[in-house]
DNA sequence: CATTCTAGATAGAACGTTCATTCTAAACTA
DNA sequence: TAGTTTAGAATGAACGTTCTATCTAGAATG
């Protein structure tokens, strides 16, 4: 148990990053109660015992996989951002619902699903992705924030949660329709969606103006 | 615990109800990848063979407590009539939201995301969901069309179909929301979701009025 | 009515496979 | 040479499924 020098630090980050990513290529094409230890150490071009001198388990792996949720969700912040191009974040966020085609083809929503699922049953999982979700909101949040802010307006974090919430199950929720309804149309959704969204800022942009009156 | 046998019911179909139901019952505990065959016989008090004789595999069980998802679907629909009263459909689905708290409590949550994970990735499982949700959508676009036409409108499929699709995204979607932020106040939502469901039903309403025109 | 017969019902041990994890030893590096 | 890294076989447990044997109900038989 002695400290490792730099060097070999570097080598075991390497190691691990390197399982991790092959996990992630099995995960995501198998689901991880169906991806052995086996398929991920061959994946990884490295040996079962190898994996096992970086990982205490296969639970360790599948944490570090988990982790890595987080900065999917961080994306659409960043994404709306970029599209606000430094403009109105209000109508950035409304615009922003027009990636649902592309959201919906994403390869990786059957893993993500099998992470919630996981979650509700193994507390190890649901930690991470609540300790994630925590910090998700709070970017959120900030994005709200800042876009009332543009408009000279502002909402308590109380008067924020509500909207946010109902936004947020909202694009979890077309994960699970495309699931159950693997015809639907993105396009079909759209307008409805879109109108939906616009409504739900618009309220906001409202409440905060009768807070400020 | 054990019934006779009736003349509509043949022995063998108790059997089978019986294994299903507790089968039920160890899939809600704990999912039914952490469940095995020994478990749910001894929760159906029937030995392994036993429970072979009436079952395929272990599948053939998943599928006949899949099939049961359905019957929880259609009870939301149920659930509305029931609050109209026989009076404005629209305004019952609207205050159908107030069941979010109940709803959110729904000990079948987990089992229920476990499901649309292994649906995402079992053909089996997923051609029985699909085709349970099919018929669920159909009852809610004859709710949908019925509440249009106790105002005297009517909406073609295609134009419901958008707005049906939105709103079956928000409640699949919180239960997404309940796993990943488990402190969420479903009173918090309750005023966003309720605005913004009515404002998906009123342009509806205002989409018919202007196709009647 | 008593007996026999038989197909289905039932039990539980046995089997074979998969898999996570551990163990042992070789290779490498500093 | 000492410690770390790497490989891969060995281990042991869990599990789904099958196999074999016994039992039961009730129809058939005489």
């Amino acid at each position: 148990m002695t400290q490792t020098p730099t060097s070999d630090t570097t080598r075991a980050d390497m190691r691990k990053a390197q399982v991790l990513k092959a996990a992630n290529e099995c995960f995501r094409r198998q689901g991880f109660h169906n991806t052995s230890i086996v398929q991920i150490s061959k994946a990884a071009g490295m040996s079962v015992g190898h994996i096992y001198h970086y990982f205490e388990n296969k639970e360790a792996i599948i944490a570090g996989i988990v982790e890595q949720d987080l900065l999917q969700i961080l994306m659409f912040c960043q994404r709306i951002r970029k599209g606000s191009g430094g403009g109105d974040l209000i109508e950035a966020i409304v615009n922003d619902v027009d990636y649902l085609e592309q959201d919906l083809n994403d390869q990786n929503i059957p893993l993500t699903l099998e992470i919630v699922a996981e979650a509700a049953r193994n507390p190890n999982v649901a930690r991470i992705i609540q300790d994630a979700d925590e910090t998700a909101r709070l970017r959120f949040r900030e994005l709200l924030a800042e876009a009332l802010k543009l408009r000279g307006l502002e909402l308590s974090e109380r008067d924020i949660e509500g909207p946010l919430e109902v936004l947020l199950a909202f694009f979890e929720g077309f994960a699970i329709r495309i699931i159950r309804n693997p015809g639907l149309d993105p396009n079909t959704c759209l307008p409805a969606l879109r109108s939906v969204v616009r409504h739900l800022l618009e309220e906001a942009v409202s409440t905060a103006q009768q807070a400020a009156a």
